[in-house]
DNA sequence: CGGTATCCTAGCGGATACTG
DNA sequence: CAGTATCCGCTAGGATACCG
């Protein structure tokens, strides 16, 4: 499972479902830099797992909207944490890394 | 910073070293499967993030002690938030697996 | 609009052999 | 004991083109 969620974009995906349904090319758009191929991708897996919804309206233009089912959304919460975790040590594994090949670069 | 947590072994190292100080050779008993060079690029990722320290004892033979640092420990209760929703939804995770593959077999 | 299909490359990670 | 060094396969993921 961690590979799953430990992957480049399952868990931006997941941040952008949490306030609802999106629509695929909503999500291309609030994901910068993500490609179509893994955006696609990304969504099949979370489908898979039973963490996300797939929904085709017979329309034309097609609509496509994706929303997180319950299990997708109890982890939200785990997620976040760790986003959180991850925005706030920011500066300090920067500064880390800097020291670590500055320290490196003398030898 | 997610892709470095989010590769295959540094939450496990981490976890291991969640109870303090680990020799090299104890942390490769302790997680099955992965391969010394494995070992040594995650420690060396860690030590470069500052998530953790590297310790090495002039002594015959050699003695390397990792450990992690006060801001690796922060990481330690999200990241089992995530281990715990990933234990507790394993089985339904799984279910749906099956579901889904089930389904495409039928067409 | 929301996808496939195809090609391609960087680098993760395994296996094995060697070393201070 | 705790590493390097080397070789190599696999696959995540980008670019591009085409499709219903």
């Amino acid at each position: 499972m961690l590979d799953r969620i430990g992957d480049k974009w399952s868990l931006l995906i997941i941040a952008e479902l949490r306030t609802g349904k999106r629509r695929f090319s909503s999500l291309r758009e609030s994901v910068p830099g993500i490609s179509q191929r893994m955006l696609t991708l990304t969504l099949r897996h979370l489908e898979r797992d039973g963490l996300a919804t797939r929904t085709v309206y017979a329309e034309v233009p097609p609509r496509v909207e994706y929303e997180l089912t319950d299990v997708g959304r109890t982890l939200i919460e785990p997620a976040t944490a760790l986003a959180r975790w991850a925005l706030a040590h920011r500066p300090a594994i920067d500064a880390a890394r800097r020291r670590y090949d500055a320290a490196l670069a003398r030898d």
